[in-house]
RNA sequence: UGGGCUAUGGCCAAGCGGUUAAGGCAUCGGACUUUGACUCCGAGAUCGGUAGUUCAAAUCUACCUAGCCCAGCCA
C-alpha cells in the first residue's frame, strides 16, 4: 500500500516539478520525554513514506532542548518503536548536537540587534504579553545597546545568573496579532545534567528557535508537524530569514489522528500507569506502540491503517474497527488457524469404538499452504464452546448443534445430538453424541449438508491455558465525562480454557487465528506447561 | 470579543471550473462457504448555509454559521 493522495504531497509534487527542491528531507522530532503511541505511528509513517516515495530521507532528531523533561532511557525506546515500525531512519540526530551552532545563530540575531537580553520575571512578561484581543507594552530592557545584549548573553551562557533571572528574546512586535511575535523568548537559563550534553550548558533554546535552525542545519525541506503550530508559523519562517541560514526549510501542518474510546494524551497515559489501571506502558490494552506490540498489533496493520486513514488539515477522530479491519486483514493470510475452546462443554461420543483417539492430518489454513499442517485428535471424549451448543434450536437460523440436529466438527467428522446430562441445578454437564464414520473431514462425503460447522477438541490430548481478552479502556466514546470515570470495568478478562496440543509449541509473540474466536497472540510470559494468550482483536461476525 | 485553521454520506477521505461526486471503514440486502470468518454482488451524499461570478461550481468571490487552536522562561 503506498500513501494516498493527500495535500502534502501535492505540494512535494509541485516544488519537485519547479525545482524548488531537489531532494526531498523530512524528519521526525520526537521529544524523548515518553512512549510513542498510535498518534506517533501517523507522524513516523507519513514522514518516512513521503520521503520514500520521492526517493528522499529521513532523519530521527530527537528534539531534547528542555532537560527538565528529558530523559536518555525514552530515545532507545523510541529508537526501537521506529525500527518495529519497518522504518529506518537515514541518520540519528539530536537537537542538543546543534547547541553551539544556536548559540552562534541567536548572536548573530543580537548583533543585528533583532535579539535582547530580557531580566522581566516570568509574571512581569507575562503581563507584558497582553491579551488576545490587546497588543503587549514593550519591555524596559528592550533597547539595550547591541554591547550590553552581547556581554549579558554571554554572562548567561557562564553560569552568572539563576535559573529565570534573565531569557533572551527575539525583538519582534509586541503588538502582533499573533502572539507567538510578541517577542518570544528563545533562550532561558536552566542549570541541570542534559541527557546528552551533560552540564556543558546552562541556557537552553526554546523549541521555536531551535526547531527551524535543526531543520536548517540538516537540509530539512518539508518539516511536517501538527495543527496547532500553524500560528508558530511565522515565527519559523522568521528565525529562518532573519539567522539568513544557507538551506531554507519550510513547514506544513497536518491534524492529528484520534481513534474511538483510545486516550493518546501523554498525561492521561501517565495517569492510568500511575493510578495502575494498567500495568505500565506496554500494557496490551494501551495505545502505546509497545502496548499495541504486546498485544499482537502488527507493523503492517498499523502502517495500513494509518495510510488508510489519508492526511488532512483536519483533526480526525477514526473508528477504531478501521485499526481493527487493518489488523484483521494482515493476520488472516499469515496466521494458523488453531483449534481452541476457551468456554468448554464436555461431548461424549457415545458410538466412538476406541478410548484412544485417532491422528488427523490438517491444514494449518487452507488458504496458504505454507503454513504447513499439524495433527489434531478425535475421540470418544470432546470439548466444544458452550456457545455452540442449545438444547432447542433457537430458530430456523441457528448453525450450531442441538438435539437433534448434526453439525460438522471443523476437520473431524459430523456428530448428532441425541442426549443432554444435567447437574442438580439444571446445568448442562454433558452432552451425549453420535458421529458417522462416513463423514470424516477430506472424505468427500457429500450425502446430506450438516447444520453448520463448529470447532473441537479432543480431551485427553487437549492442553489448559489462559486466554486474556481485552476491551477499550474507556467506554463511551462521545462523552465529556471526566476520562478517570470512563474506564472501563471489564477491559481485561481471564478465561481458562482448552487448545489443541500444537499450540504447546507457540513461541512468545506468535500470532494465530483461533477459528471462530478471533485472533490471539502468544503472551511474552507464555510456557509450554502453562500457555497464555492474549486476543489481538476478534473476528467479524453477523451472527445475531 | 484579536488572530489563525477547518467544514464533502455514520467515521475517515479523494476531488483543485465541465466526471453518473473515487476509495476505505461501518451499516443494510443477497450469493458462496468445512470459520455466522474470507470472498463476491448490490444499496446510500449534490458537497455547512445564503448570495454572486460563469454557458458550466464541491471546486472562484462575498457574507453568514459551526468547530478547533493561540496569552509556558513546554514541545
Amino acid at each position: 500500500m503506498e500513501i494516498e493522495s493527500n495535500f502534502i504531497k501535492t505540494i512535494i509534487e509541485d516544488d519537485l516539478a519547479n525545482g524548488r527542491v531537489n531532494a526531498v528531507v523530512t524528519r521526525f522530532p520526537p521529544e524523548p520525554n515518553a512512549y510513542l503511541h498510535i498518534g506517533h505511528a501517523r507522524a513516523i509513517i507519513t514522514n518516512f513514506e513521503l520521503a520514500k516515495m520521492f526517493e528522499g530521507k529521513t532523519n530521527l532528531r530527537f528534539d531534547d532542548t528542555n532537560p527538565v523533561k528529558e530523559d536518555a532511557s525514552f530515545v532507545e525506546a523510541i529508537k526501537e518503536d521506529i525500527k518495529w515500525l519497518g522504518y529506518q531512519p537515514a541518520n540519528i540526530f539530536f537537537g542538543s548536537d546543534y547547541f553551539e551552532k544556536t548559540y552562534e545563530l541567536a548572536i548573530r540575531l543580537i548583533n543585528k540587534g533583532l535579539a535582547y537580553v530580557c531580566e522581566l520575571s516570568q509574571e512581569e512578561m507575562s503581563k507584558y504579553r497582553g491579551t488576545l484581543t490587546e497588543p503587549g507594552k514593550e519591555s524596559p530592557y528592550r533597547n539595550r545597546s547591541i554591547a550590553d545584549n552581547l556581554t549579558l548573553f554571554q554572562a548567561m551562557r557562564e553560569g552568572k545568573y539563576k535559573d529565570g533571572e534573565m531569557t533572551l528574546r527575539a525583538k519582534i512586535d509586541m503588538a502582533s496579532p499573533n502572539i507567538n511575535m510578541r517577542d518570544p523568548v528563545i533562550y532561558r537559563i536552566i542549570h541541570i545534567t542534559h541527557h546528552n550534553t551533560g552540564d556543558k550548558w546552562c541556557i537552553y533554546p526554546m523549541y521555536d528557535f531551535a526547531h527551524p535552525l535543526q531543520d536548517a542545519i540538516e537540509g530539512v525541506t518539508h518539516s511536517l508537524c501538527s495543527l496547532e503550530y500553524v500560528d508558530h508559523r511565522p515565527l519559523y519562517d522568521w528565525f529562518i530569514e532573519k539567522c539568513e541560514t544557507e538551506h531554507i526549510p519550510h513547514q506544513y501542518e497536518f491534524g492529528r489522528l484520534n481513534i474511538t474510546n483510545t486516550i493518546m494524551s501523554k498525561r492521561y497515559l501517565k495517569q492510568l500507569v500511575d493510578t495502575k489501571v494498567v500495568n505500565g506502558y506496554d500494557d496490551p490494552r494501551m495505545p502505546t506502540l509497545a502496548g499495541l506490540r504486546r498485544r499482537g498489533y502488527t507493523p503492517e496493520a498499523i502502517r495500513d491503517f494509518v495510510l488508510g486513514t489519508g492526511l488532512s488539515r483536519i483533526n480526525s477522530t477514526v473508528s477504531n474497527e478501521m485499526l481493527e479491519n487493518s489488523l484483521r486483514n494482515d493476520l488472516l493470510g499469515k496466521t494458523k488457524r488453531m483449534h481452541v475452546v476457551s468456554e468448554p462443554i464436555k461431548v461424549t461420543i457415545t458410538n466412538y469404538p476406541s478410548d484412544t483417539p485417532e491422528k488427523i492430518v490438517s491444514s494449518c489454513n487452507p488458504d496458504n499452504e505454507d503454513l504447513g499442517e499439524r495433527t489434531i485428535y478425535f475421540g470418544k471424549q470432546l470439548y466444544i464452546e458452550k456457545a455452540d451448543f442449545l438444547p432447542e434450536a433457537p430458530d430456523k437460523h441457528w448453525r450450531r448443534l442441538s438435539i437433534g440436529l448434526e453439525v460438522r466438527l471443523m476437520h473431524g467428522y459430523f456428530i448428532k445430538c441425541h442426549n443432554v446430562i444435567y447437574d442438580e441445578n439444571q446445568e448442562i454437564v454433558e452432552i451425549e453424541c453420535t458421529y458417522d464414520p462416513m463423514t470424516k473431514s477430506g472424505s468427500g462425503f457429500k450425502e446430506r449438508k450438516p447444520n453448520g460447522t463448529i470447532h473441537f477438541v479432543e480431551a485427553t490430548t487437549a492442553v489448559v491455558a489462559s486466554f486474556n481478552l481485552f476491551e477499550p479502556l474507556l467506554v463511551d466514546s462521545d462523552s465529556d465525562r471526566p476520562l478517570i470515570d470512563r474506564i472501563n470495568p471489564n477491559s481485561w478478562e481471564v478465561r481458562t480454557g482448552f487448545v489443541e496440543p500444537a499450540l504447546e509449541e507457540a513461541k512468545p509473540g506468535e500470532k494465530f487465528q483461533f477459528v471462530r474466536n478471533g485472533y490471539f497472540a502468544a503472551d511474552y510470559d507464555t510456557t509450554p506447561q502453562k500457555p497464555i494468550f492474549n486476543r489481538i482483536v476478534e473476528l467479524k461476525s453477523r451472527f445475531k
